[in-house]
RNA sequence: GCCUGAGUGGUGGAAUUGGUAGACACGUUGGACUUAAAAUCCAAUGAGCAUUGCGCUCGUGCGGGUUCAAGUCCCGCCUCAGGUACCA
């Protein structure tokens, strides 16, 4: 029997499937351990060679883990709702939901070719109404707790309610926006719509309007990690910055725990890294500015600084062009050009904002304010350098200090005054300086009673002053924003949410799941409200108005590794017992894209449960790994320009040509199929070929998988062609799992040819079974143990593309050996197992066993086996290696010095020349030192 | 600009703790088997020099350093990839 992957593997799978093979089981007895993929968005064009290269992976992983007796969760599940089935549906009017399906079946289908050991019972889909109705269930827990500072976790809101009858607000230190103090006399007497815009405030979902990230070519508002360099994540459209009413979910009140939940997870340094950017914590003062003149009665300008100390140095001050204070302040005679210049910075793009940063630009107001600590006045301008979302959209200037402020000072001469100094420098004119002095250390100069204090002692100098005159306090600032969680688009989510006399209230919880209605057409409606406002009857059953915008597509992905624990639980989101078991994810597999969004939003929803006692570990992911980007590999021909006639690679620079992509799959080894390239396309049917040594050679690029390029290699046709367990160990081979790399099929028949060649150990040339009784020899022994124990360390440092290599070795020793002996072989189909599955479940049934392979004991390695009594030493002189000398493991290094010395070889390197010193390394090198 | 990661043969990559650089595989070349092809097997394959053989020199992005010994550690650069950006 030849090696037959067709049929061995679609027997495996048809088993697997059968058998349950796979299925986890709450058993709470066993030791557990969670494996768990990112899941993916099931896009129309199905998977790529890409995809699968995590999944692979963690499955090697689960397996290897049930091999060790433990009790696997490795579940797989779709986040259905996207943009691509929505905007397919504006075009063509079929429901999303149906597209959605359809690429689920197949996504399913090519899943399974590929061998993965997924407990498909387990499956969610984020637009699954029994899964939705806990994100709305979520979403509502969300609506309805505050945080509070104090304990430091979130709480229910009948609590600060209780808190406001009996005390007011003074006492309630909450993550919350701006509220005025008020007592508990005033908050009884306040009316419920007053009373609920308050609360509106301390919320962590909560509605308001907000300067929100506007895409119209999709008609919908973006999150922050949406926008990549002012432009949609997807589709690559402008984005607007806009004022609207949008939901939110306050997650800067858990930037401290979400900043120091990473010290105790394993992920990737970058990773930790990215995600501390994007939190952004920053330590400092914040302070107010008293105004001066006329608009005294007005108080003062609030500033964020990180760098207090230099507050003699704030010679100006810049509000970010959306600043409140600005209509108020700017005096008539500059009106009309402030004006003018808030009116041209709001209608600039987030992208020409960015390009040209450079270009200074601003405008003085006409307003002057008072430096607290010089008590001279500085004027106010506006400029678009300051950022109304970030501090309180409102700077002090220190222009000697500052590269920003510098440019703008210099610009528009405005004065320039040092106050940090390096030590043991001169001081020179500031007017001289060609760039401002950005100095994290130094004494400062020129600053009253801050002279001579280092920067550090003058930062506490300085706050310590600020608190004692009551207009300042030390503060820290974070650069992470709150998310915006509306979408104005019909496939998502519905809010569980409706409106009476305006004021939003949560839906009963027996309500849920709000099902996502029918809508005639998936576009927005006349007066440009979204889809869901053109559903019927949209409303709850006393006739008060639903919500009509729809959860992002991070509310379903936020929390659906709890949700795989317990997924067909309907009275509750998933019990106690089941994440009291499966507690969290110990291996997540993913993309790095998901740094600064689904990681955080999942760290984010992870804690709120858990302080609601939901979730038993307040870190969802313990460790992450992230697999590297499968890149396409482009192949080219070239037209000669003006013709049909096509030059070979090396010769296309002796003819003016334009570089043309060629669909891969007619690409071997850079050699083009000319017959095949002339019936590709019809314009290509009369081409004509100018070749090298016979042949047509392409030229070649690494760069992103896309239909465009032709470059995308289907993992259908491979399975087809060479099984699903040599593309396992083909993708596995092609280099570590998290380093990015071009896809090449060379290679992937070196990968066949050893499976194959392993295959050919059980069976004879003649297809004869030829696995033996006989005892093992000690060479034999010794290879198969040298494996066990490099396999296992391989699998447990995710180092999978040397265990490919090992396996190779292995097989290629074993057949030098001619070994066919169970006593090795069977052992093999074992450690086999979680790289090739099915081809280890077969030999397994082959050597005699009923039943599936997948829980038999991993083998152990015994070091009995791989002792050496010899070794031979590689003998260097003066650190090179010159030869080899075999010596008893167990020779004294005085001997083993003395038998390199009096070695044959030894002498035309000594030859002339005194030894000064040998090193030996017992069991590793020697190096003689002579000259 | 800042942060992170990476630079090793024609190619993908290996070298786990400072100890034989290039494992394993692809590709290439030559050979065996075959009427032929496929499949399979064997041999060679970092570069240069030398060649009858044993061989010699150089070599892990560049320049320094530490060490008996550096792909690996330290200092200074260069290039590429990703993230981020008037974040005060």
């Amino acid at each position: 029997m030849a090696y037959n992957h067709q049929e061995i593997e679609k027997k495996w799978q048809q088993y697997w499937r059968e058998h349950k093979t796979f299925k986890a089981e709450n058993k709470f007895d066993l030791p557990k351990y969670y494996v768990l993929d990112m899941f993916p968005y099931p896009s129309g064009a199905g998977l790529h060679v890409g995809h699968p290269l995590g999944y692979i992976a963690s499955d090697i992983y689960a397996r290897y883990k049930r091999h060790q007796g433990f009790n696997v969760l490795h579940p797989m599940g779709y986040d259905a709702y996207g943009l691509p089935a929505e905007q397919y549906a504006i075009q063509t009017g079929t429901h999303p939901e149906i597209t959605t399906e359809k690429n689920i079946k197949r996504y399913r289908q090519q899943l399974d070719q590929i061998g993965f050991s997924f407990d498909w019972d387990r499956e969610v889909r984020t637009s699954d109404p029994a899964y939705y109705k806990w994100t709305q269930w979520t979403f509502i827990q969300l609506f309805k707790s505050w945080y509070n500072k104090k304990t430091d976790k979130a709480e229910p809101l009948t609590e600060l309610v209780k808190q406001f009858e009996t005390a007011g607000n003074a006492g309630v230190e909450a993550a919350c926006d701006e509220v005025e103090t008020f007592t508990a006399g005033q908050w009884n007497q306040m009316e419920e719509k007053q009373q609920q815009e308050i609360l509106m405030h301390y919320r962590l979902a909560y509605l308001s309007e907000t300067m929100v990230n506007w895409c119209p070519a999709l008609g919908t508002v973006l999150a922050n990690d949406e926008v990549k360099e002012g432009l949609s994540e997807r589709g690559g459209h402008p984005v607007e910055r806009k004022l609207m009413k949008q939901w939110s979910l306050r997650i800067t009140a858990y930037a401290q725990r979400l900043l120091d939940g990473l010290e105790k997870v394993d992920w990737p340094d970058s990773m930790k890294e990215m995600q501390r950017n994007w939190i952004g914590r920053s330590e400092g003062a914040s302070l107010s500015f008293q105004l001066a003149g006329a608009s005294a009665a007005l108080g003062g300008i609030e500033v964020f600084t990180t760098r207090p100390d230099t507050l003699f140095g704030a010679t100006f001050m810049v509000l970010a062009p959306e600043h409140a204070l600005i209509e108020k302040i700017t005096t008539p005679e500059y009106k009309k050009e402030v004006d003018a210049y808030v009116q041209w910075a709001k209608n600039r793009s987030e992208r020409e904002r960015m390009t040209e940063v450079k270009k200074v630009t601003g405008k003085f107001t006409g307003a002057y304010a008072v430096n607290p600590l010089t008590g001279k006045n500085v004027p106010v301008w506006v400029a678009d350098y300051v950022l109304s979302g970030y501090g309180t959209g409102a700077i002090m200037a220190v222009p000697a200090h500052d590269s920003r402020d510098f440019a703008f000072a210099r610009h528009f001469k405005l004065p320039i005054i040092q106050v940090v100094a390096a030590e043991n420098e001169a001081v020179t004119d500031t007017e001289q300086w060609d760039e401002s002095y950005d100095a994290k250390e130094g004494i400062l100069i020129n600053s009253g009673f801050l002279n001579g204090l280092s920067v550090k002692k003058a930062i506490r100098a300085a706050i310590d002053k600020l608190e004692e005159l009551k207009i300042g306090t030390g503060k820290i600032n974070y650069r992470l924003r709150d998310a915006i969680f509306s979408r104005q688009r019909y496939w998502g989510e519905p809010f569980p949410i409706y409106y009476k006399e305006g004021l939003p209230y949560p839906l009963p919880e027996e309500e849920l799941p709000l099902k996502l209605p029918e809508v005639d057409k998936y576009l927005p409606t006349e007066t440009g409200e979204p889809p869901l406002a053109r559903a019927k009857n949209w409303k709850t059953k006393d006739g008060y108005p639903l919500e009509t915008n729809t959860m992002p597509g991070f509310a379903g992905s936020s929390a659906y590794y709890l949700r795989y624990m317990d997924p067909h639980n309907d009275k509750e989101y998933f019990s106690k017992e089941a994440n009291r078991y499966w507690r969290n994810v110990d291996l997540y597999i993913g993309g790095d894209e998901h740094a600064a969004g689904h990681l955080i939003y999942s760290r984010f929803w992870n804690k709120f449960l858990f302080d609601l006692g939901l979730a038993c570990e307040d870190e969802p992911f313990q460790k992450l790994i992230n697999q590297g980007k499968i890149q396409g590999r482009s192949s080219f021909v070239y037209r000669i320009q003006g013709t049909n006639r096509f030059v070979s690679y090396n010769l296309r620079k002796q003819h003016k040509t334009q570089a043309l992509y060629v669909d891969i799959n007619m690409v071997d080894n850079d050699v083009l199929d000319t017959e095949a390239f002339k019936k590709w396309l019809p314009e290509f049917a009369n081409a004509e070929f100018i070749l090298e040594d016979g042949k047509y050679i392409c030229g070649h690029e690494v760069e992103k998988m896309s239909k465009s390029k032709h470059n995308v290699q289907n993992p259908d046709e491979l399975i087809e062609k060479y099984g699903a367990d040599t593309l396992r160990l083909y993708e596995m081979f092609l280099g570590p799992i998290e380093q990015d790399k071009p896809w090449d099929i060379k290679g992937i028949e070196g990968v066949f040819r050893f499976l194959k060649k392993l295959w050919r150990l059980y069976f004879s040339d003649e297809d004869k079974w030829q696995v033996t009784a006989d005892r093992a020899t000690e060479a034999e022994r010794k290879v198969l143990h040298k494996t066990i124990k490099k396999i296992r360390g391989d699998i447990e440092r995710f180092s999978f593309n040397t265990g490919v290599s090992a396996f190779m070795i292995c097989v290629n020793e074993l057949s030098d050996l001619k070994c066919h002996k169970r006593e090795i072989l069977e052992p093999l189909a074992v450690l086999l197992e979680p790289y090739a599955p099915h081809l280890a479940e077969e030999l397994w049934q082959l050597l005699g066993h009923a039943g599936s392979i997948s829980r038999v004991d991993f083998p152990e390695y015994e070091e009995k086996y791989l002792k050496e009594d010899s070794f031979a030493y590689p003998v260097s002189f003066n650190g090179k290696m010159r030869f080899k000398l075999e010596l008893p493991v167990n020779m004294p290094k005085e001997e083993v010095e003395k038998a390199v010395l009096s070695a044959e070889e030894a002498q035309r390197w000594l030859d002339g020349k005194t030894v000064r010193k040998v090193i030996v390394v017992p069991g590793r090198i020697v190096n003689v030192v002579a000259g």
